[in-house]
DNA sequence: AAGTAAATTAAACGACCGTTTAATTTAAAC
DNA sequence: GTTTAAATTAAACGGTCGTTTAATTTACTT
């Protein structure tokens, strides 16, 4: 008989998983993110997690609802990291700009696996579940960059007109394609694909400068001609 | 006894390919960017497509050859496209910049399920071939850009110090981003999800001047502060 | 019209998939 | 120490997968 909990809950409620069953996840989670949803099979999983085929099932309902309690799990954390943002409230507009865009990359950096594996899947997603987790992360993002921004055009530092719809797609697509193509980058700056740490020194840190100072250009007065 | 084209072949052969394979290929093409490579049956193919199961080995080998195959004819498409870019010499820096934007972005919207397969496999990609051939659009891409971006430079329209690598992740991210995200896009902005003309009128013309003004602003001199 | 190679078919192949079963072991409560 | 429920297991289930086979039809050459 399975274990309580699984039975029925609302959406609010946070779930108290065993050290078993985080484990199970976070190795799911490896395997997911390295060859995708679909080309990881129970069997990968529960070898790589040393248990019984079985239990998955019996812990999380089937494959697809430990999909979806990764995807919960992991957004909770994304959604504490964002609230760095919003206590941020004494800052500059300009300043408040460069801590969403380090927010943002610090988010994907530190949790490397979960935003890989919601980038590709993304795309993919038959599941209604996880894509409204993923719409109602990205409305989040959205509305802090847009706070940012008004504040900035009402105060007198950003120049008015701002599409912020569209800029959010740049912070997003550039900031993803640079994880999304992890491998080709370190092909040509001759970085080993397996040292994380080198790709966060060398080509994460030009992202961020070059992401904070785009934004400076686009947002401020000067950078408005024509 | 298969046809004799698909004994062995050098990667430079351009091959013909009936109007049977043709279309095979085209369904294939429509349910992949669907549903994803894995989550595409040879029987969805055949169904879709009106041939047999066997057709599929018979003409291309596999389904990953099929995949590859796909994959090839659509980069010679593209290669043709970027073509215009290189012939438009007597343009100006910034010219060259807006029609390197409108031309990518023609080449996707052109060839919408293509790109959308091709963006959503190259995260997943174990097949060197296909690797292969991705990268050397990339390369080519970028060194589009970097003409375009050098001679900008040199001929003072632009800025010195301009990160070109950062700058393409940038383009290539952000327009990726617009059609990864089509369906929380057309939400947003109240379009219905299947009427793609309404999607190329109202969000792709958004994303073009945004990105023209974002590179504007980056690249000039004015912009340039700090 | 006969001969031949290509095209097409239905059926079967073995492999792997996610899930479930029923039996057994483990652990905690009394 | 007995009872009881949770945890774990090996095995089997039905289904789908990509591919191959062997037989048949089609189309073209002589």
């Amino acid at each position: 008989m399975p274990p309580n909990f699984l039975a029925g809950r609302t959406m609010e409620q946070e779930i108290v998983y065993s050290q078993k069953q985080i484990e199970l996840m976070d190795k799911a989670l490896e395997l997911f993110a390295g060859n995708g949803y679909d080309n990881t099979s129970v069997r990968d999983i529960a070898r790589e997690a040393d248990v019984n085929i079985a239990m998955i099932s019996y812990y999380f309902g089937s494959k697809e609802k430990l999909l979806e309690a990764i995807f919960a799990r992991h957004l909770t954390h994304v959604r504490n990291i964002l609230q760095q943002i919003v206590k941020a409230r004494d800052l500059s507009p300009v300043a408040k700009i460069d801590k969403i865009i380090d927010t943002y990359i610090d988010a994907i950096t530190r949790n490397r696996n979960f935003h890989v594996l919601m980038i590709r899947e993304q795309v993919a997603l038959k599941n209604d579940k996880l894509y409204e987790m993923i719409r109602a992360m990205k409305t989040r993002n959205f509305e802090l960059m847009q706070n940012a921004v008004k504040l900035g055009e009402k105060q007198g530092y950003f120049r008015k007109g701002i599409d912020v719809r569209m800029l959010a797609l740049t912070l997003f697509g550039t900031v993803n394609q640079a994880f999304t193509n992890k491998k080709y980058l370190c092909e040509v700056y001759k970085i080993e694909e397996a040292d994380s740490a080198a790709f966060d020194t060398h080509i994460i840190t030009k992202l961020r400068s070059h992401l904070k100072l785009l934004f400076r250009n686009h947002l401020s007065h000067e950078g408005n001609h024509k």
